[in-house]
RNA sequence: CUGGCCGGCCGGAUGGCCGCCGGGGCGUUCGCCGGUCUUCGGACCGCCGGGCGUCCUGGAGGAAAGUCCGGGCUCCACGGAAACAGGGUGCCGGGUAACGCCCGGCGAGGGAAGCCGCUGGCGCACGCCUUGUCACAGGGUGCGCCGGGGCGAACCUCAGGGAAAGCGCCACAGAAAGCAAACCGCCGGGCCGGCCCGCUCAUCAGCGUAUCCUUUUGGUGCGCGGCAGGUGGGCACGAGCGGCCCGGCAAGGGUGAAAGGGUGCGGCAAGAGCGCACCGCGCCCCUGGCAACAGGGGCGGCACGGCAAGCCCCACCCGGAGCAAGGCCUAAUAGGGACGGCACGCCCGGCGAUUGCAGCCGGGCAGGGCGUGUUUCCGGCCCCGCCGUCCGGGUUGGCCGCGCGAGGCGCAUGGCGACAUGCGUCCCAGAUGAAUGGCCAUCCCCCGCCUCCUUGCGAGGUGGCGGACAGAACCCGGCUUACAGGCCGGCCAGUAUC
């Protein structure tokens, strides 16, 4: 793959199959006003990949298409070294996801990673169900 | 100009930086295949597919929404016929691939200003009438105001077939709810009821009383008095009023969604289609119209209340499921195994070196099955024999379907129009944990605040997590619903001016 000059490289590789939504929901996490960061270290150390979770709960087809696109933005804009290869990352948008500034969106997303990056990251707890469906992209 | 309505269209604009998905070109690289050359190492050319780079290009809506109708497409082999069941539609004609949609027409309701004194009330006026004059009163006529009724434009609404085929229902209220009837009321007749004086007064109201009964202001007896009542005489004798009874009526009141045609005049004891005029309604005829229907004439004096969105009747239409359809890729929609039941027939040809038996292959008959609401039938189609039960196997990966279409735009012609025909021109989203975005600047619009003055539909400044509803998911035609702001056009009525 030839080397890219640009500040933040192509975007990284989708997640799109629900089996590694469902995997990521088993991994760490860290909350935040207008976003949900989950991270899940994979067997492999291939490049990391990320994945965008937004349920019916946001609002409409118009709305979540919008929020999508936001943490779709707000992670293309991310330094390459953020994502560390071998993980799995899924962005989950809030109720506040569409309407938040978008810089202090940019910033929650940076803080959250760092903060996973760091191992601190809170363990979620394994649900008695099947989480709800979603659709994420 | 004022007022009342209708239709069509748009759905922020421009630019910068960084991105996403599709398509195409060029370059490069890898792989398969084919060809040419070869010193057998390979080199070159072409095609297809993938990666990377670069350039060009396209990329949400009028509703993409709700998923309510109608189709295309796919599968249930296919096509046809009949009956039944179920569902849908419902004025007439046309348009369309089709529709529950659209256009035109018809009918019924609604509909402003205004018009009609048709009706009630109030006010004013009068060479009018009752009345010779004046006043008053009543009536008449005219005008004005208010209320009622009728006629009213554009336009709006209509679940707009049948209620003299049948069944059923019509709550509450009301006298009465489907067959006539009569609560208040109106009218006629009969009887009674007037005032004054007198008499009488059993029973009854009032007052008084008691060797009476009794818990009692009560009962009972007697007396007074004369009310109601009865009766005699005198006065008034007409009308009205009241009560009861008998009869006539259905105008008015009141109830209701609906009360047995409407309005007016005549008529009458009062009334009533009782009579008449107009309107409505029913039947018949004529005329116009393809038709719904309309107009005219005649007859009928009114019979036939409403609900079919309760059942029903009539006419017409309709098979089911849906792109998670369906197909391809890998073992993968093909077929395997077990048990039970019923059948286990015939003929022809071939294989088996030959003949016979068993077997296998192909064909035919018979038999069986299928035909997606059910049943039946016809042409057909299918069958390691058929049927049933069970075991095991299969779906959520990739690719196709999947973007040239009842297509958009323009012009011409035909048509009132929906639309049709012809010519020209254009190619216009294809995602699939789901692309069409993020940030910024300027302008436009909106809201708040401030300043200025020539006070206005004004100018300037400033702030705004202000910019409607809303995101294609196989594709079309409709309907319905949501929607900030804006643009354009048309219709009708009235008024003013030329």
């Amino acid at each position: 793959m030839p080397a890219t000059n640009t500040k933040h490289g192509p975007p990284p590789l989708r997640i799109r199959q629900r089996r590694d939504f469902l995997a990521a929901a088993r991994g760490v996490f860290r909350p935040m006003p207008c976003v949900v960061v989950q991270m899940r270290k994979r067997a492999d150390n291939g490049p990391a990949r990320v994945g965008f979770t937004v349920t019916r709960k946001i609002g409409k087809a118009v709305v979540r298409n919008r929020a999508r696109r936001r943490l779709r933005e707000a992670v293309r804009l991310l330094p390459r070294e953020m994502l560390r290869p071998g993980h799995d990352y899924v962005f989950i948008a809030r109720d506040a996801t569409p309407t938040c500034d978008f810089t202090t969106l940019m910033q929650q997303v940076r803080n959250a990673l760092k903060k996973l990056n760091a191992g601190k990251g809170h363990v979620s707890r394994p649900r008695a169900k099947g989480g709800k469906r979603s659709l994420s992209s």
